[in-house]
DNA sequence: GCCAAGCTGTCATAAACCTGTCAGGGCGCG
DNA sequence: CGCGCCCTGACAGGTTTATGACAGCTTGGC
């Protein structure tokens, strides 16, 4: 789960920032259409939390920007007026939710998280791979029929690897997906010590996880 | 046991939001059709209570839509009129069941819990976990043949967890089951107090909610 | 109405355990 | 062989969760 909030204000950028945070999201925060676009260059996101007033240029030009892309993240626009022509206006342009300031945070939370739901749903469930099975709506992980209970950091890792299983995913990728930019100084060697224990985890799962000297790791059924 | 009034008189709406709390079932209170599309977009709802004359457009086509929509929650519509005219369309659009105004509270509780228990039987009746069984209709819980006594919260949270067991429920999702959003201000440390006492009620009856650190909890057979 | 009983939710404190660093050693590749 | 990358056990924080005590509200009985 991770958010990118495109807001000028930053007392406003804060507050969204932490509670989404408590709320189990990773978030990065732009303050500028310009700053947006360089997260959006670098890193991919499971959803914008886009407000519409900015100081280059306007949320609604963006997200066109975007959406003339080809780019289907999911989008929830913030406003402070209550019109309908911009509800109209933001619809139009390809957000998926919008919301009026000001708004109750929980709200914020339970729309953002519909939206992401609602994407990932698309994307189809429960994922499988050798006799290990990973369900990413109820955060299980199965070999044969017994489960294997994984900590939250462990569970993201899966997550990612085994999305890309049979592809190798570099260090840094891993690191991105597992940690945001707000992770202050957590060292790359993190990576290798979630891998081992993963890897212990997972022993006689059918699958492994095969390190790829100075390119990354890759998930496959082993042997 | 979630429900959404869709209301704009605001005494009569705060009157059913009364009774229906009373009885157990979280509510939410929508005045306009906006609203309550608002609410639908971000929560799931176990049923429906539907004015059919509303200041934005009427309970009907709001009904029509959402049935067009593919959405089968259990509605049931109230109408001022007497008339077999308004029967017959509400029906006809989707309706599972109508009331007249005024109407007696304890018949609007008595036929909602009907076409609540009418939707779930679909799903299957009296969930049963190692020795405890729970029953959605009449809300009560044994251990073996004998009865426990929850609260209304603790009923909500059992039902919460029992119809997800061997699910991870995220503190946020329970969050949402648990209380609506005129519930202001409530700590997500609720959730942990209630937990606290369900274990506490549910000790020796086979069934353990474990806690996944940062993930949530989750209801089995314990051992 | 009034009172008692019980349900609710907050707070503070303690306990549990997840996280990430470090360091020592192993292993592959040039 | 030597360098650099990777593995992994142990450990110190730090964050999340557990739980007792308490005050405000509701509810139901009288």
């Amino acid at each position: 789960m991770r958010v990118l909030i495109v807001e000028d204000a930053a007392d406003m950028a804060e507050a969204v920032r932490g509670h989404l945070h408590r709320a189990g999201m990773t978030c990065d925060v732009a303050g500028t259409v310009a700053a947006a676009e360089d997260h959006l260059a670098v890193t991919t996101y499971d959803a914008l939390v886009l407000d519409i007033h900015l100081p280059d240029r306007t949320g609604t030009e963006l997200l066109r920007d975007l959406r003339a892309r080809g780019l289907r993240v999911p989008v929830l626009m913030l406003t402070a007026l209550f019109s309908v022509d911009d509800r109209v206006s933001a619809l139009d342009h390809g957000a998926d939710d919008y919301l009026v300031k000001p708004f109750d945070h929980r709200e914020l939370e339970a729309r953002l998280r519909a939206l992401i739901r609602r994407n990932a749903a698309q994307k189809g469930e429960e994922l499988k791979l050798g006799r290990l099975s990973w369900n990413p709506a109820t955060l299980g992980a199965r070999v044969d029929d017994e489960r294997i209970d994984l900590t939250r950091r462990e569970t993201v890792l899966l997550g990612l690897l085994i999305r890309n299983a049979g592809r190798t995913m570099s260090k840094e990728r891993l690191y991105e997906g597992l940690f945001s930019f707000s992770d202050t100084d957590v060292g790359l060697n993190a990576i290798e010590l979630y891998i081992a224990r993963l890897r212990k985890k997972l022993a006689g799962s059918g699958v492994a996880i095969e390190t790829r000297r100075g390119l990354g790791y890759r998930m496959d059924t082993d042997g």
